[in-house]
DNA sequence: CGAGCGGTTGAGGCATGTCAAGAGTTGTGG
DNA sequence: CCACAACTCTTGACATGCCTCAACCGCTCG
């Protein structure tokens, strides 16, 4: 691991309050390492030997059965994943692979779970970190119950438009083959629904996104805080999908 | 408070563990409350002042979204429910009413935020029962979207029987029209699913299930433990449907 | 240059939702 | 105790959202 790695691990939400020693501790013994991109970093059902750190690059979770396979999250610097499987000791539920050249920080689960036991105010952040992923699945689940894809689309260009900034105009973060994933549509679907909403003020051309009639998007769209809201980690950096446990 | 109702509580995985002292400090300022049926327990949006523990009776947790609604949970004694908006001091991201007849336990969102930073055992457990809500509601949002209606019905049919013990004959838990909705479909949709199903193996007559063919029946749901697996939490008895945090 | 991949478009089909009606059940109030 | 209202569940007819399959374009990269 770089030395100047640390002070961004530091400055991580799940790493900030706690004592130095105990941090130190906890770094001693993780490792980094750098990975191609297209690689697989878990496999669904394997046991969870370590937390994951994304200091560098983009990471997929999906989630794969009887053949079929979707897109369930995607991970962007600085944050962690499959946090939840490491405390509980029990077998990834979702899988995870590289979509570019990615540098990762291994924190192994059993020195993770003696740590929050000894260090309270770590304990206290993996808990209100677990909480934000719990909240943040309970959001997307309800989108995809409560909406219809088209909803689902609308509601995503507006929320990515928010992230930055409120801006008319921005460049998509992920594959298109991917976000339809993501939205639980195949990417023909979102191909054509996409044709559609230029009907509803907003145009999409390659990656390239302008909101022409943020109004009618917006009353397309319904976007509600209990759905599309934040939550809060000062450390979140907006990431292109929402995060990951 | 009824003093009988300490040592259930007491025995809920998410106590058990905490000291004698922080448990009665806790229960002091907590107080237990009747609820008649369909009473509407908690409004989505409202901000989280209670840890809600389910003694006797079923609490609904629903979520709704421009004029529609759908069950996300359902909640049976001994559990707890909408702890990670307790912890977190954010409002509810769902919903709840009681389906019958209800005794229920209110512990104050702020003594418990207080009692996780006195309290490492307890915080440890706060850890592992959210952790545990995660997973489950990964494996619900993993089953929506891999799994068309048919074989999220068919798996639910095979895991009720799995939780009863590997019975062939059970009576369904919860009405259909609710279990549709939890379900991701339609009261109507589910009631010709299952006429359906009687070619694959079980037969639904009113609430009552008879498995006629488990093979059969196995072949179509492919049931995997990184969706249908059971997060161990001691004391959550088998509830009828997935958690709830 | 050709292979492979992402994206788009069209045609067609199946799954699922919508609307409507009726049977059976439950709960309620006169 | 009965009558009525309200509700669940079912079934049918129909509409439509979404998927599947296939072809094609353009780009990237060996």
């Amino acid at each position: 691991m770089r030395p100047e790695d640390l002070p961004e691990i530091r400055h991580l939400h799940l790493f900030r309050d706690m004592s130095e020693a105990n941090f130190s501790a906890l770094m001693a013994s993780s490792y980094a390492q750098l990975f191609p991109p297209s690689l697989d970093l878990i496999r669904q059902g394997d046991p969870a030997d370590f937390l994951h750190i994304v200091l560098e690059g983009t990471v997929e979770l999906y989630a794969a059965w009887n053949g079929r396979e979707c897109t369930m999250a995607v991970v962007r610097p600085v944050s962690t994943f499959i946090l939840a499987a490491c405390i509980r000791d029990a077998p990834y539920l979702m899988s995870a692979r590289t979509l570019e050249r990615t540098r990762i920080i291994l924190v192994p689960a059993a020195d993770l779970r003696g740590m929050f036991r000894k260090d309270a105010e770590f304990s206290v952040a993996v808990v209100d970190e677990l909480a934000a992923c719990y909240r943040e699945m309970v959001r997307s689940s309800k989108s995809l119950k409560l909406r219809n894809s088209r909803e689902r689309v609308a509601s995503y260009l507006l929320r990515q438009s928010q992230l930055a900034g409120n801006v008319a105009g921005y460049t998509l973060p992920v594959e298109k083959r991917l976000l339809a994933s993501f939205l639980g549509m195949t990417p023909e679907n979102l191909s054509r629904t996409l044709r559609t909403l230029e009907a509803d003020g907003v145009k999409v051309d390659g990656s390239r996104v302008i909101i022409t009639d943020r109004e009618k998007l917006t009353r397309l769209a319904c976007p509600d805080r209990l759905i599309d809201g934040i939550e809060p980690l000062a450390e979140h950096s907006g990431s292109s999908i929402p995060s990951a446990g």
